[in-house]
DNA sequence: CTGAAAGCGCTTACAG
DNA sequence: CTGAAAGCGCTTACAG
């Protein structure tokens, strides 16, 4: 790539680097005529300003960063579609970056993002913090926002903002309605360790419901596995060939709901009559299976919008306090819960 | 972000910046005394080197970019998971570039990464390339690998390497199983304009089957709407409330057939009994729907590696000429399709 | 094994 | 409205 550069385009116009430099950046102070001339030389050579330059030379930049934590979470990918809708209605850019599992440090990423780019603000989606990762948080005096992510409980809130669900609420929330039901024997299944956090606060929130309901735990039917239908399909199968008396499954993503009903319906059961099931996150996959299973919605919209807003805010006043919010979840019921007696 | 620098690292260990540099990159010519203590330094002062001044400076950087077109789709997001995979085997890194469609130009995004990122090479996923992106792509002597992609025909191709299906013959086998198992009335459910290409040749193999079955066309077959679930159920309703005489539907996308088939049997058809239907694409939705969705598969796997290899070679060998690659579909009969009389 | 200096391609005061 | 010059933070010959 020996390409064309600013000075061979100042030298091709018969002007200055620090013009052509102006048409660039649309700055007004440039007679129309050397614009228009300085234009259609650029247009016509084909050149492109060289980002790396620019980035090194400018102090900030009005770009956003969003880092996006776990690759190919539709979740997200709706997150993302909102902000990235009404960060550029703000005249800012945005830069994503997705970080797959076997890159580096969460916290490390974010910075040379924020360096490389001059972010004026990043807003973290997904993945886990922890102490370590605070650490290098404190460093980084920018404008953070850390959504649907698992914070644990004894990281220093000071440096960010951040929004999220209340899990345990919303896991309650559910097998409490499946309790409602009369269902008594009810089935877990769990998206496992990368998601442990997350994970446990669920947990807690279906165990709480079963005591409320007066009805004991029983630990043979936790199932942990993965974010994936076939997780879903191969727990249900084990869970159900092991413990015929469950009426009902509570799992926390609506993806593994997915691949327990298929197993459920390859095995002739039917569901709701033989088996209900709810699932947690409130993506489509779940509204147009047959049946469409129930869900615990995460609030998308609000989540985008309040991580947004929260990032604004700091932007626009570095002074302004962190908050971090905890939105509620709604509980659709569908076609996939049945009472029982 | 006012932080801390490769002179002030340099200062703080007493040495020059050369050295510095040296220890950041690996090279080999550094006491290792020295070394250890610079490293001390930048782990103390958590030093991170600004990569858009490395980027300026450096010539190429084993870099290597992927740039997918139309977000979130988790087509490609497979792809680009296995090519993430061989090429980290081979000690280049990634760069991902997602670009939603509001976005400027194919082309233009991919030189600004080119000069930005000093790319040895780039794979592009998806987008529609035309004479006019040609412009640009001629610009670019870099190694250059379009997979899954709608080249027009008018491109010249001499500039790149591709990789892809054969869409015409894909849409025909499948169309064509349709009328080997005696339907006679096929809807055509497609993704519509965003996606004209492939819409276009996965038509023709549909009336190419269809003619060689000697069953007419019917225009009042045909849907055209979008690559949601949503959409799917949306045209199914439509295409069978005005000709319920349809015992078939083919679909130019999983998605589509999925949101169909839950249309269908939302109104208490059945599928395969009353409707038969068969996607495009091999994404788990499919399968793991309740009757499992029969499809045409696209070879994931193979596109990743193809994709690799083409680009490796130009990256290897300058002179070596472009490729262009159709590989096979293959055909997967679920539980979708019943014969008719 | 090490450092001083040039330069990557830009932007931005500053002076006109 | 315009241009010459400094400098962003690095890397890389070059000379030692």
């Amino acid at each position: 790539m020996s390409s064309i550069n600013i000075k061979d385009i100042a030298k091709l116009a018969g002007v200055g680097v620090s013009t052509v430099s102006r048409v660039i950046n649309n700055h007004p102070d440039v007679k129309k005529e050397t614009r228009v001339k300085i234009q259609d030389i650029i247009e016509k050579n084909n050149y492109i300003p060289n980002n790396s330059a620019r980035n090194l030379k400018m102090l900030a930049s009005n770009n956003i960063g969003i880092i996006v934590k776990g690759s190919f979470n539709p979740f997200f990918s709706k997150i993302v579609e909102r902000i990235e809708r009404s960060i550029s209605n703000e005249n800012y850019l945005l830069t994503l970056h997705y970080n797959s599992s076997c890159e580096k440090d969460d916290s490390e990423i974010l910075i040379e993002q924020i360096k490389e780019k001059r972010l004026n603000g990043v807003i973290y989606l997904g993945g886990n913090f922890d102490n370590k990762s605070n650490n290098y948080l404190k460093l980084l005096n920018i404008p953070l926002v850390i959504a649907s992510a698992n914070i644990s409980d004894d990281v220093d809130k000071s440096g960010f903002s951040s929004v999220g669900i209340d899990n345990i609420d919303s896991a309650f929330k559910a097998v409490d309605y499946l309790c409602k039901m009369g269902h008594k024997n009810i089935g877990l299944l769990s998206s496992g360790f990368s998601d442990s956090n997350n994970r446990n606060l669920r947990t807690f929130g279906y165990e709480k419901a079963l005591l409320k309901n007066g009805i004991s735990i029983n630990i043979d039917y936790y199932r942990d596995g993965y974010y994936t239908f076939e997780s879903g399909y191969e727990m249900a199968k084990d869970l159900l060939n092991k413990n015929s008396e469950i009426t009902a499954i509570f799992s926390t993503s609506d993806i593994i709901a997915v691949g327990a009903a298929k197993y459920i319906l390859s095995t002739n059961r039917q569901i709701p009559n033989d088996v209900s099931i709810i699932g947690f996150d409130g993506l489509e996959y779940g509204e147009f299976f047959h049946p469409s299973i129930s869900t615990v919605a995460q609030p998308i919209e609000e989540i985008a919008d309040n991580a947004v807003e929260l990032l604004f805010r700091q932007i626009n006043d570095m002074e302004s306090l962190n908050e971090h919010i905890k939105l509620k979840t709604n509980l659709i019921i569908r076609d996939s819960i049945a009472s029982v007696n």
